[in-house]
DNA sequence: GCCAACGTTGGC
DNA sequence: GCCAACGTTGGC
């Protein structure tokens, strides 16, 4: 099993309208950067976990967990051409962008902080911090419980 | 609102 | 295939 996060603008979709949403679970979609793709399409295996991140926010934080539960699939919205992130190069027989299907899972006891993130000599490697961009990384076992373990004030 | 990082595009 | 221009992300 591996560990993910995906990043999400709380002002679009948060970790509380995930929990609102339908079964608690939503399709992640609209992701149109290839290396994210990359990890979308042939990365997340159902049953990985993946933390949700608040990015572009006050403040950007970790803030809870989910759950794979739908393996890589095509993104819809790239075939749609009323779809804001419709992609007219794409199409249906050799599909460009995928996405997963992720279900809440929980939500931290505290939110860890950006801040808090780049203080801590053992997340220093943390694909969040070094590639800064990417809305899909990877996560290490090491690093997952470091921040489970900040989440909890037992760090 | 600025800007750094970096992917993508397109001219040559 | 190189590289300049441009767009996007996201921290600050």
């Amino acid at each position: 099993m591996r560990y993910w996060l995906i990043k999400s603008e709380p002002d679009v979709f948060s970790f509380d309208d995930l929990l609102a949403a339908p079964k608690q679970t939503t399709c992640w979609d609209s992701v149109r950067n290839s290396s994210a793709r990359n990890f979308l399409r042939d990365g997340m295996k159902k049953g990985d976990l993946a933390f949700y991140y608040h990015s572009n926010a006050e403040p950007s934080a970790i803030v809870g967990i989910c759950e794979v539960v739908r393996e890589g699939y095509p993104d819809h919205t790239a075939l749609d051409p009323s779809h804001d992130y419709y992609d007219a190069d794409s199409n249906a027989a050799t599909p460009t962008w995928f996405m997963v299907d992720v279900k809440a899972v929980k939500k931290l006891a505290n939110p860890v902080g950006l801040p808090e993130i780049k203080n801590s000599a053992a997340l220093s490697e943390m694909a969040l911090v070094k590639v800064g961009r990417l809305s899909v990384v990877p996560v290490r076992p090491n690093e997952w419980e470091t921040v489970i373990a900040m989440s909890e004030g037992r760090s």
